[in-house]
RNA sequence: GGGCGGUUACCCAAGUGGCCAAAGGGGGCUGACUGUAAAUCAGCUGGCAUUGCCUUCGGAGGUUCGAAUCCUUCACCGCCCA
């Protein structure tokens, strides 16, 4: 029960207690644990907070069970009200299959493929009739959904609560029932889909209710607030290791903590000794957080990529020179500035760009650039750096 | 179905006839500083244009010299009553 996370200790020595008697019961049986998670299509990147349930799953895989990875195509038709306090705008079936489309595939970066189930929870949840849904939600009251934070905060508010939100949890718990699941994964925002209603439905349905292994939700970029791409603090799994790593970097030093325990392979001890040496000092929370993104890049995309992938960052912010590699750009005859700016996509209008240029934040082969309607007649290629970010290799016309 | 309240920029939220491109906060961006894209401080944050113009306050009409603000109507949301 490593890194788990229930805010209850009753809770969690009930879960270890139940856990260690489902293995017993399971080995009489002759199999395995069936473990599952689940994971809601609702855009088409997994980030680096998915990667916390994901392995978790691995090491149940490691372990010999028998794990499932759900995507969630139905439920995400609703999107989970759990940690939000404003209705979700839903997406659509193509939506949600299109964005599922990768889905297992980026999770193989975590998971073995060959003993990993996928499986989609509208195979067997869009079979579910009217009469169906009302033998699951006589098993709930309104109360125990409107003392949940999320809706209790919106009732207080007296912001619109839909019915169709409170699907969710029938819907999840039913996935869990008909995936005969032993063991259920998921963040602590899960709790109550999980412990509460997941639980609940198996029992009432016959089945012996799941275990779960709560897990700590990881901060986005900002460091406070779950990652999640909606709110665009996500770090994706699908980029590349100077952009991970950079990403990394740009995390809160206050986040630090978390983002070892969730995301990396370093031990307990290990981590407690980092904490340790950035209380007394004696680590420096520049070195701390870049050992960290090594880590972390180097799970992702291996460790030939870790080295390129720091000295590119240390090129760019610590020595503020300019990358090797970045876009090309065009110039024609006459071409003022901000032109070139929002032509390449760094802005969305020629105001933001004078704006840039006002403020010293452009640079053409490193001298700041005072006038936006500067008309620029290269002879040679030249650098323009954009903000702190965003370099673009400037050509001369072509004749 | 009836009564009342509400809909403001990326988000939250002030504004109840001109001084409103619209307070404040969040977020984002830029700069300084630094230890990094952390922390802190400062500035910017509708568009086009070199002092002006255009578009925006749920939609559509209207009143007025002038509307986010008043009226009509439609849509949506909340509360109370049924």
């Amino acid at each position: 029960m490593q890194g788990t996370k229930y805010g209850d200790e009753t809770l969690k020595q009930a879960m270890a207690q139940e856990l260690r008697m489902r293995l017993l019961e399971v080995e009489k049986e002759g199999r395995k644990l069936r473990v599952y998670c689940g994971f809601d299509p609702r855009t088409s990147d997994l980030h680096l907070g998915h990667t916390v349930p994901i392995r978790k799953m691995r090491q149940f895989q490691e372990l010999g069970h028998d794990v499932t990875f759900v995507i969630g195509r139905f439920t995400s038709l609703v999107g989970d009200p759990s940690d939000k306090n404003s209705v979700r705008a839903q997406i659509s079936m193509e939506d949600a299959t299109l964005n599922a489309e990768t889905y297992a595939e980026q999770a193989f970066k975590i998971l073995d493929p060959n003993q990993t189930r996928i499986a989609y929870n509208d195979t067997w949840l869009s079979k579910l009739t009217f009469q169906d849904l009302i033998e699951l939600a006589s098993h709930f009251t309104l109360q125990q959904f409107l003392t949940r934070e999320a809706f209790r905060k919106r009732w207080k508010a007296e912001d619109p609560i839909y019915l169709h939100e409170f699907f969710y949890t029938l819907m999840q718990g039913y996935d869990a029932y008909h995936l005969k699941t032993d063991v259920q994964i998921g963040g602590t925002d899960q709790l109550f889909n999980i412990v509460t209603a997941a639980r609940k439905l198996m029992e009432a349905l016959g089945e012996k209710p799941n275990i779960a292994i709560i897990l700590g939700i990881l901060p986005g970029t900002d460091g406070v607030v779950k990652m999640s791409k909606s709110l665009g603090n996500h770090i994706p799994l699908q980029t590349d290791p100077e952009d991970m790593y950079g990403k990394v970097m740009s995390v809160p030093d206050i986040a630090m903590g978390d983002y070892f325990r969730l995301v990396t392979r370093l031990t307990p001890t290990e981590i407690d000794e980092i904490e340790a040496g950035l209380e007394s000092g004696e680590l420096h929370p520049r070195d701390v957080k870049m050992r960290m993104a090594r880590e972390i890049v180097g799970i992702y995309y291996g460790e030939e990529s870790v080295e390129p992938a720091e000295a590119a960052f240390r090129r760019v912010f610590q020595e503020r020179e300019k990358p090797e590699e970045m876009p090309d750009f065009h110039t024609r005859h006459g071409i003022k500035l901000v032109e070139i700016i929002v032509e390449a996509g760094l802005t969305k209008s020629k105001s933001e760009a004078r704006r840039l240029v006002d403020q010293r934040g452009v640079r053409l082969d490193g001298v700041v650039v005072e006038d936006p309607k500067e008309i620029l007649e290269l002879d040679e290629p030249k650098v323009l750096r954009v903000g702190k970010r965003h370099f673009l290799r400037l050509l001369p016309p072509e004749e």
